[in-house]
DNA sequence: ACCTGAACACCGTTCAAGT
DNA sequence: ACCTGAACACCGTTCAAGT
């Protein structure tokens, strides 16, 4: 199968190797079939990611939650960067790949994006009372943008110049000192009412 | 000067469209001429973003000092992301800059980029005491890669999937979030002294 | 000493031609 | 119906040849 084999090129030379030619070469067609297939490369490309994207769900699944925020996303985040340690190409490419401008992600593209995010909201929900769903996702959002910035980061070699620290232990830092702040904030909302 | 137009040719098409036909045919000359005054393209973009740092690490400094870390570093974040709303295209050219496996950043660079975390790191100082220098420098290495990842992720279009709030809301969350974290942990540290 | 421009080994994508 | 492979318009980089 076409994916297969690209997905065997990005792993292994990364997103940039994934050439009409070189897919080809490997899986014993001409450049010219692949487009009979796909729209071009970067659908074939999407497409490897979607799949990457629900290998990260299952992977950041796998722990049990226990209803502690801190608790379930320090777990959470183990399980990430685990996967992105095993897989580091394929990680890579997800956010390596960039859409043409003007031009949107398909839905079921987002949904996998969607979902993964979810379950970072899922997490949270403790630390927040109904009606607070908008200061929820943000929250999620804020926790999930820091952790990819971290990680992008180390993976480019810039994280060194900034710091000596592990990517594990910048990441314990996020998470302990911003679910912190947030207790704080839940705290003094719940002493007002 | 060649900088100057590859400036022009960043800034307003991003850094896939500095190529040595697209450079030479803005100053007059032939695509072989580059490779008398740069090593190779690469070498070329590097320059580039050494002077957007120079330029970040100005606005960033514009704002004086107040000693309160918080107020600080709000002022800090906002320089940047007007620098980064401004120039686009050259904030965007320094992290899709991808240096080939194996290779060093130059030291005229790293010095560059060290420079702007130093203001980052002086700005959080009074959070920390003497001897912590090793906390406070992991303090500013998360506060600055999850910034980074925030605006990346913006850049891309991708921020948009994950939740509904701006950059500089999602910002002001992540400062004062996590150093309300900080503080809380300096507190207990002092009450044990 | 400096610049040229053809050349080499690559791209993504298309499409007439073959089976 | 499916695949081919040459073709087109691009890349970065080199280097003999010109001035």
């Amino acid at each position: 199968m076409v994916i297969d084999a690209a997905r065997d090129i990005v792993e292994r030379e990364g997103l940039r190797s994934l050439t009409a030619r070189n897919i080809a070469t490997a899986i014993g067609y001409s450049p010219g079939t692949l487009y009979n297939l796909f729209e071009n490369l970067d659908e074939l490309a999407l497409h490897i990611n979607a799949s990457t994207l629900d290998a990260l769900h299952v992977a950041v699944s796998e722990h049990p939650r226990t209803g502690d925020p801190e608790q379930d996303l320090r777990a959470m985040m183990h399980q990430y960067l685990a996967f992105l340690n095993e897989n580091p190409g394929l990680w890579a490419a997800i956010f390596d790949f960039r859409l043409p401008p003007q031009s949107q992600l398909p839905d079921w593209y987002l949904r996998r994006v969607q979902s993964l995010m979810q379950q970072v909201e899922d997490a949270l929900a403790p630390l927040f009372a109904d009606g607070e769903e908008h200061d929820l996702s943000q929250a999620a959002g804020v926790l999930w943008s820091s952790l990819h910035g971290i990680c992008t980061l180390a993976r480019d070699g810039r994280l060194s110049l900034i710091s000596a620290q592990s990517v594990p232990e910048m990441a314990e830092s996020l998470i302990s000192n911003y679910l912190s702040g947030l207790r704080t904030k839940a705290g003094k909302r719940s002493a007002n009412a």
